[in-house]
Parts: C-alpha cells; structure tokens; sequence
DNA sequence: TTGGAATGTCAACAAGACTGACTTAAACTG
DNA sequence: CAGTTTAAGTCAGTCTTGTTGACATTCCAA
C-alpha cells in the first residue's frame, strides 16, 4: 500500500492517492496553503489594532447581515466571550452595528455600517485576488475537485453552516 | 461578470467559477475544512500540556530528520523565540533529541526520539484519517484538483518549501 | 410567576505569536 | 590573527485570541 508505485484496480482506478506518502502531501498543502490564504488580510490587518478574528467576524456579517450573536457564534465556534471582546471593540469603532431584535428583544442583529464595509471590502478583495488567481491557474475541473475535497473534510455540522451560508447567496 | 450565471467562452471554458460568489465560497471553505484539518490532532493535543505549534515541529523534524533549527525555522514560518519555547519543551520532555553539528558545530540538528516517534504516529494517524476520508470520498480527479488549487495558492517561497519537502519523501 | 434562554460583563489565565536586546560559540574573511 | 558574520539560545515584555468560571440582566413561555 505504501510501496510507492501506482495501483490500479480491475475498474481502472488510480489508488496511488491514498498511499500514506500522498495523504502527508496533502496535509502539507493544507498547511502552506492556508498560509497563503490568510497573509494578505493579515498584512493589511496589522496596521490597525485588528487581528484574524476580526476579519472573520465582519465576514460572517457581511455574508448574513443580521445575523445574531448565537448564530454567528455557532458559524465561528468559539465562546462568546472571545467574540464579544473582538465585537465590542468593532461596535466601539463603529464598524460594527448591534441591533436589538424586534420580535426578541434579548437578541440583537449585526450589521456592516459604511465603515464596517469599506473595512470588508478591502480585506475580502485582498483575499479573493488571490484565490482569483489560484482558480485561474488551475483551472475550472481543479476547482470543483477542490471543493467536493474541501467538503469532505469538513465536520458534518461545519458542512451544513457552509451548506447554509452558500444556499443563502446568489 | 457577477451576474450568477454561467458563462462559456468561445474554447468552451466556464467562466463562473471565477464569480465573486464563487470565490467567497472557496473562501469559506478553505476556512471551515481547515477547522477540520486540525481538529483531531487538537483533540489528542489538549489532552497534553501542548498545542498545535508542538504537532508542527514534531511533524516537519519527522518529515525531515537532521534539520537545524533555522531550516525548521524558515518551513514553520515563526520567530526563533516563539519555535524555541517549543522545541524547549519538546526536548526536556524527551521527545526530540539535538545534537551538534559534524561539520559545522554551531548547528543543532533534530531529530525524534522513540517517543517522539509515537506521538507523531498518533497525530498523524488521526489527521491522515480524516484526509484519507475525504481523499476516498471525493475521487482521484478531485484529490489532483485540490492539490493543484492548493500549490496556486502559496506563496512563491512556501511552495519551493513545498516542492523540496515533496521531493525528499517517498 | 417562575424557570430557562440569550446576551453581556468581569476576572483570571494560557498558548502562541511578536519585537528587541543580548550572549555564546563557531566559522568565515580580509 | 582580528574582526565580522552566522547559528542558536535566552530574557523580558507585549499582543491577539482563545479558554473557564461566576454572575447580572432581560425577557419569553409554560
């Protein structure tokens, strides 16, 4: 299994990718790959008092605004206090605005203000240019092969927050 | 361009893949699957009094015995600070081993004792687990796809890192 | 009206990254 | 050989982001 050479089954299937070999490849790729995925927000992000989690929040706004701190919680998964303090640092800069909910008072929604999306904007642009790129270079059957992988390694809820969030778009 | 439909070119090229939708989309995925990368190797982690930045160095002196500390220090991407309070604790806890250099004795070169050896097994175990899942499920074609996004994605520098690790194993 | 849920806040703490300054030892170089 | 550079390690301090635990407030719902 992990002799090196290809292995090819009676339907013609290459298993040569499930060699142990070929699975550490993969985990480095994952590895140097979300270097890059993450250093051109991060570049932009220090020079301000932010930090990863920050970009993370007012993505997660941008994509459902309105979106309640519980839920936002469960798409971040981290405690609420970790996220009230990047929150409240966000809402005290007015990037961020908190709006008690109508029908449930104790909820409150979060949304962009024009900050908040000039701040997104720039962020997001920054990293799609580099996944444009990517996507580019590699092709349209690339793509699709890198997301059904990216998928099946998700956590079963995980995949159904992605699920949620992509169904919710255009 | 955004308008979220499909679009096909004269070669027959589609294009929608490289809608804004569609990058944030590889965005989020890239966020969510990394959550499930590292899982499992957290989970065995916590346990211990150590964190991801130990499975790192354990991995990279497994994949590359007899590494100096500046070589691991330019594959980790860290300060020398931050990986020697790592390799410290690795080392007092006899799970790494440095020996001075032959050739030149200013060199420390690292490597994994028998434990070491076994904690690396364990984590890695439980990673490849999960990558060999996702490899399984998702198919050869799309394993090529997501190796190929995955290298467009790194840094022109981490990808050499990439290349020269690829090419040392197996 | 009482219990539970959603939110927020305070405090303390730890991992893991950073900068800057400095030492030691070895190797290279003019 | 003297001076400089390189490799490694250390000390001190800071920052971001995560964690627990305890507690208050508000308000919905049985």
């Amino acid at each position: 299994m992990d002799d090196g050479r290809a292995t090819t089954t009676r339907g013609g299937e290459n298993l040569l990718f499930l060699t142990d070999e070929q699975l550490r490849q993969g985990i480095e790729a994952m590895f140097f790959a979300y270097r890059g995925f993450t250093a051109d927000p991060d570049r932009i992000l220090a020079d301000m008092a932010y930090g990863r989690a920050h970009h993370r929040a007012v993505h997660f706004i941008n994509r459902a605004p309105g979106t309640t701190v519980n839920n936002l919680l469960n798409i971040l998964g981290v405690t609420k206090q970790s996220l009230n303090r990047v929150l409240r640092t966000l809402i005290e800069d007015g990037l961020v605005e908190s709006r008690v909910g109508k029908s449930d008072k104790r909820e409150r929604h979060l949304f962009l203000t024009e900050d908040g999306h000039a701040l997104e904007g720039r962020l997001s642009d920054a990293q799609r240019a580099r996944m444009r790129a990517a996507f580019r270079d590699a092709g349209p059957e690339a793509v699709a092969g890198f997301r059904t992988v990216l998928e099946a390694m998700m956590d079963t809820e995980m995949h159904r927050t992605y699920q949620r969030l992509k169904e919710s778009g255009a």
